[in-house]
DNA sequence: GACTAACGTTTTTTT
DNA sequence: AACGTTAGTC
């Protein structure tokens, strides 16, 4: 059997893992040591020990996560077998529990999913009508506080600064009346059902007799209260993860979920895995003499099985422009000569700006890349336009799409309009839709904002119509929707350059292919604006076809690897950061640089700068304080004059080697 | 209601 | 330096 074929392959805490079904596991993996493995054949066994598939849940924390360990796990159970189990982020899983359960909180059950767009439109409108006066606060600023709150358990009503807590009430009745949750309702109103219902809970826990964890260092203290609802005695629960590479605490992740494991579940089975597969001797000392200075972790020794190794090269560099210079010298001159990829080298960075003079090195020499972890998908402008017309054709009376789009493309209908329409819809406890079809609000108008509203209302409701009452396809109604107010040139008028015109009208395009497969598939609309607000997949996978060197913030490099790793700016103030430093959390910064040193197979370079542009000033640079915690013993420190001078000799020498063939030629 | 000029800001990012 | 936001003007 395939499965047993797996097991041989494993190491011996591998085998521990996936032979200890019963009870609470976790399991310490390392970075590269086959932790995406061990969890699909501890899956696959628990099929053997003949527990039902539909019985087994896999919580991820992204859906990039979720469809590659589907995709894992199909590989090696039965077609059937894979489909019946429930793999999902912690937000699905809770919309499916909403859906069915949210009723009893006193919500529909046709709840929306605000996106994040709208939570900051929703904001700044709270902030126009509560600041009253010039209160210099971001509606961004507060939705964080807002999120932390909420995730850490605290009622946002709660909220230590008075102002907040003001809009944060303000800020749930909106989205109560608009019969909306935001990303962290999802979660906050799931654990709330299981906790106050125990038959929802009692029904799921019988539905889920087998719950996985992935990335559980990224969980916080939220999750983990679902977890423990969704969990009952006998407590079948494994979760895995790494603390040493816990680098999302900023987002509210707890540490602690993991070192102090035993507190939520009791007396659980904890493996280390600590074999590691991917990377050479010298990278992986490198890694662990730093992790070491960090205090408080579960602690692990990655051991190679690879052994040897060229040493870590740790370049001081004149400046950034050099920096850049020198990376994309080096891949250029690697490339030819060793006979690498493109895709076999990678530049990893801390902050995003720090990527432009490396993509300008990088363009200069013709070498292609890719920059991941830009602007997401689905947080495009023209995206969540579309969104919110589809969100329109299922229902009008959702204000916050409908205020979205209401002039976009421009139809007459501006922001004095708007906000009238809002007045009139809050006196009147309606929607604002309800107050555009209103003929009594429409009189107090001008004829032409009358008009331009008359308009905008028969083309919705015909669309509407359309969709519910033809029977007409949901992409053909919001594609021809669109074509028919000029939506597509509106959108590009704005555009810098053809390549951003064209970006835009495939992005339009791909959006209409998807809604008309998910249609086809049988699901409904609503499930479609379901999982766009809650994908953020980047540009539809298609950077995992694009081809080229790899362009990457540390953060999004986790759980990736890459033969030859370029890890720049390895200055004090910016790894670790400055920020980082005023609050404290240095260690996540050295998790953060260990995380990048271990992303590496083979060959690891360090760079820092003497200087560096910041801001359009150039600025002097101290080295990270965190290049003296490396040990030592595989170490090179060398830099950028120092090899530009061996090249030059290396040089020399081959022109010596030219002109003495010459001679042997005359001769 | 659209366009332009001054202004302020600039860690990491998922759902 | 470069970007988005906002205030002011036509």
């Amino acid at each position: 059997m395939a499965n047993d074929f797996a097991f041989e392959s494993l190491n011996h805490a591998q085998r521990e893992a996936v032979a200890n079904l019963d009870g609470p596991v976790m399991i310490l993996a390392g970075a590269g040591t086959g932790k995406t493995r061990t969890v699909t054949c501890r899956i696959a066994h628990m099929l053997e020990r003949k527990i039902p598939p539909s019985e087994i849940l896999a919580v991820t924390f992204t859906n990039k996560a979720a469809s590659e360990m589907r995709e894992r796990i199909s590989g090696m159970v039965s077609k059937h077998a894979a489909e019946q189990m429930t793999v999902c982020t912690f937000h699905s899983l809770c919309v499916r529990l909403l859906r069915g359960g949210i009723d009893k909180l006193g919500y529909k059950k046709n709840f929306s999913i605000t996106a994040y767009s709208d939570q900051v439109g929703i904001m700044k409108q709270l902030l126009v009508r509560k600041g009253g006066t010039d209160e210099k606060v971001k509606a961004e600023t507060v939705l964080t506080e807002i999120s932390r709150a909420k995730n850490k358990g605290i009622d946002v009503q709660d909220l230590s600064d008075d102002f907040f807590a003001q809009l944060a009430v303000a800020y749930q009745n909106e989205l109560r009346a608009q019969n909306a949750v935001d990303f962290d309702d999802l979660l906050v109103l799931a654990e709330q059902v299981l906790r106050e219902h125990s038959d929802v809970r009692d029904h799921f826990r019988k539905l889920y007799t087998r719950v996985t964890v992935d990335e559980f260092q990224d969980t916080n203290s939220l999750q983990m209260r679902l977890l423990q609802q969704l969990v009952g005695p006998p407590y079948h629960v494994c979760v895995v993860g790494d603390d040493d590479q816990s680098i999302y605490g900023w987002r509210g992740a707890e540490v602690a979920n993991i070192l102090e494991f035993e507190r939520f579940f009791p007396k659980p089975k904890i493996i280390r895995l600590e074999e590691n597969y991917r990377s050479t001797q010298a990278v992986l000392h490198t890694a662990n003499s730093l992790i070491k200075h960090n205090i408080g972790r579960r602690e692990k020794i990655l051991r190679a099985t690879r052994t040897g190794g060229e040493n870590v090269r740790i370049v001081a560099m004149p400046g950034d422009d050099e920096e850049a210079d020198f990376i994309a010298d080096e891949i250029l001159g690697e490339k030819s000569a060793v006979g690498r990829e493109w895709e076999d080298f990678a530049v990893l960075f801390r902050t995003n700006g720090q990527s432009r003079k490396l993509e300008l090195a990088l363009r200069d020499r013709k070498i292609p890349y890719r920059m991941i972890g830009a602007q997401s998908f689905y947080d495009r402008r023209e995206i969540r336009d579309v969104l919110a017309y589809a969100a329109l054709l299922v229902y009008p009376q959702n204000d916050v799409p409908l205020l979205r789009i209401l002039n976009a493309p421009n139809r007459g209908i501006g922001q004095a309009t708007a906000i009238l329409a809002t007045d009139y819809s809050r006196e009147k406890n309606r929607s604002v839709w309800d107050a555009l079809c209103d003929p009594f609000f429409t009189t107090t108008l001008g004829a032409k904002s009358a008009s331009a509203i008359e308009n905008f209302v028969a083309l919705i409701s015909s669309a509407k119509n359309r969709i519910d009452l033809s029977k007409d396809h949901p992409a053909t109604v919001l594609s021809e929707l669109l074509t028919e107010m000029d939506y597509l040139p509106w959108i590009q008028r704005g555009c810098k350059s053809d390549s951003e015109r064209q970006q835009r009208g495939e992005a339009i395009h791909s959006l209409e292919e998807s809604l008309r497969q998910h249609i086809d598939r049988g699901k409904k609309l609503q499930s479609f604006l379901d999982d766009s607000a809650l994908a953020s997949e980047r540009e539809d996978d298609d950077l995992e076809k694009k081809k080229g060197a790899t362009l990457i913030t540390l953060h999004a490099s986790k759980g990736l690897e890459f033969p030859i790793v370029y890890l720049v700016g390895l200055e004090e103030g910016f790894l670790p950061h400055s920020r980082s430093v005023t609050e404290g959390t240095k260690d996540e910064e050295r998790r953060l640089l260990y995380v990048g040193i271990t992303r590496a197979q083979e060959s690891l370079t360090l760079t820092y700068c003497t200087t560096r542009v910041k801001w359009g000033q150039k600025t002097g640079c101290q080295p990270s304080s965190f290049i003296c915690e490396l040990d030592d013993k595989h170490l090179t420190h060398t830099s950028f004059d120092e090899i530009q001078n061996t090249e030059m000799s290396d040089d020399d020498l081959s022109n010596f080697f030219a002109s003495m063939n010459n001679i042997f030629a005359e001769e």
